[in-house]
DNA sequence: TTGTAAGCGTTATCAC
DNA sequence: GTGATAACGCTTACAA
């Protein structure tokens, strides 16, 4: 069995209570007797029992983090980030796996699970805004993400509509006009694609530029292979475009290979950009422009609210909003203007 | 404050016992008493503190998972199955990262955290076999991957060498006889690379072919800008050479990268083909050709080995030894024999 | 400066 | 069938 500060205290000829003050840090000890408790402990290779601690103390020192599924880059890169702020302050971290099921969320939101993190760090997907009450919980709560605003809980998000404006800027100033966006979510107000779409729209409409629903392609997932069935599928429709905005990077990546499998250029013919700085953007071909919506930032806040939160006695400070830095990352897949001698850019319009 | 037992207790006029009885499916208990405990947890909300429940039972249900880092898509896909594997038996995971940085891993091994979990899968990479014996712990410890072989502890592990081989073979079925390598560890001799390279060598003798040390590039790292530094460093030395094995997906994929931006075409010029089959190998252009290590079934198995650790009582097996089936997953990038005419193909080998 | 004892919320032992 | 009561290992008033 693992020794206890009683089996300290006994070598140590000291109460438990002593050796606790020692293990503690309590400051008046007489130096003999902590050495002869340190002693003790290192003889007996004694560690704290932190489920004991945590029953006396009612915190555990971890916090649960809640995401659809690590094998999204963005969730893992997410995870990462959120592990290495919580080990900074000495917290550890249990991921749950949510897949974007709204019942499982639910189910993972109100699970006895909860009883042994002091709080809970929550990436919706499933839920909607319109579910933003549901999560009045009683433990402290970090909400991120785009699906739900009006929750009573601290919520840390990008600046998606901003973000997406710059990108859609860029590529006009590259000379494109007809900009296709990729990943559309049919009648969504809230989320990623809405709000990303709602940036897009902002930027031609500054730029004097019509919004062609034509070039705004739904794609309910986010995955390479939507990316490319999506490009596809404007391909064959013939309606003319020279640049594609992605929605997330895993999208715009998919959209380069399936361009480049139907022998258009990027970026001579149609320049693409994404949105997430995902580590692989960097290593395409050609690597991908696209939006660094501060991911890590987000992670560090959230993890700092969230231990404040934990820390928080008496009275509740409301919600807190916190939006984090964004910028655009110019990489080859943005290119100059735009060759008009290629046969791809001189297709006629659709009638 | 939550509600207890005891509260229920009161409410449900019946002993605390009783209400422990009911939570924890005792058979021999009158109906009307149940039903009137069931009512009494529901009005109140009950849910059982697990922090004291795992104090008492030594048992918290919570296992540790200990990776190099979640960016690295192999140890997300991973996390992701353990979680999923864990998540099928009620149990939940906490995530550690260690770099792959040898203190940090041992400090992790001997963490008080350790005290907060029930057990530990760890994926270690800083140590290395010779360090076996400080996985000596006092607690249930399942070891993956390639680095440590003889640690008392279970472990789970893939089939490198002849995972390997396999795949050089494929590539000598196409026709290949020059098959570079890329991502060798110097003076390495268990490990990935080792072993996968030990497999390589073996194809090669087995069709009676010689080894061309030159064809053996070494790279520490293994990220996509690894694999392409790599290949341009191989493509600057002049040797010929008509396919590459990249030691992970990784690799292969930075690899295939920097062939397409040095004008050589895959995989009519050069065969590709990496290992692990991640995700992404599904979509890149072209898609590539890999092996499927068995990445699912050693989180499965790891999660079943631990909780049978967890769950044993009196003497301790003998450490035990898996290794997962593999498979070799054809795909575009693998391609068919060579063409002889393009110029990349008509190089001279060098003196 | 150190010791005693209560209690965190469970489960388990044993009476009744 | 059900109820007291004693741990599990720790922190913390409160004493000394």
């Amino acid at each position: 069995m693992a020794t206890t500060l009683h089996d300290v205290a006994v070598l140590a000829k000291v109460s438990i209570k002593t050796v606790s003050n020692v293990v503690n840090g309590y400051p008046y000890i007489k130096d003999s007797t902590k050495t002869r408790v340190l002693e003790a402990i290192a003889a007996l290779g004694y560690q704290p029992n932190l489920t004991a601690r945590g029953l006396r103390l009612g915190r555990t020192g971890v916090i649960g983090l809640a995401v659809p599924e690590l094998r999204l880059s963005y969730f893992a890169e997410l995870a990462d980030a959120v592990i290495r702020a919580a080990d900074r302050r000495g917290i550890s971290v249990q991921i749950e796996q949510t897949n974007g099921d709204r019942d499982r969320e639910l189910d993972l939101v109100t699970s006895p699970r909860r009883q042994l993190t002091d709080g809970l760090i929550f990436s919706p997907l499933g839920l909607g805004n319109e579910d933003a009450a549901l999560l009045a919980v009683g433990y402290p709560l970090v909400v991120l993400g785009e699906r739900i605003f009006d929750a009573p809980a601290d919520h840390v998000t990008m600046r998606n509509v901003e973000a997406a404006a710059a990108a859609t800027r860029r590529l006009l100033a590259a000379g494109r006009t007809r900009i296709a966006v990729i990943g559309a979510h049919e009648g969504e107000v809230y989320g990623s694609a809405a709000l990303r779409i709602r940036g897009y729209r902002e930027a031609l409409q500054e730029a004097g530029l019509p919004v062609d629903p034509a070039l705004i392609r739904h794609s309910d997932m986010w995955h390479r292979a939507n990316g490319a069935t999506t490009v596809r599928g404007l391909l064959e429709t013939g309606v003319p475009f020279d640049a594609v905005f992605g929605l997330n990077d895993t999208l715009a990546l998919g959209a380069i290979r399936a361009l480049q499998a139907a022998g258009v250029r990027v970026p001579e013919d149609v320049s693409v950009v994404g949105f997430d700085n995902l580590d692989e953007s960097e290593y395409s071909h050609p690597s991908l422009s696209t939006i660094d919506a501060g991911r890590d930032e987000i992670a560090d806040t959230a993890v700092r609210l969230l231990l404040e939160r934990i820390a928080e006695t008496g009275p509740k400070a409301p919600p807190r909003r916190v939006e984090a830095d964004f910028r655009l990352i110019e990489r080859e897949s943005i290119g100059a203007a735009a060759d008009a001698d290629h046969p791809f850019n001189r297709q006629d319009p659709p009638a």
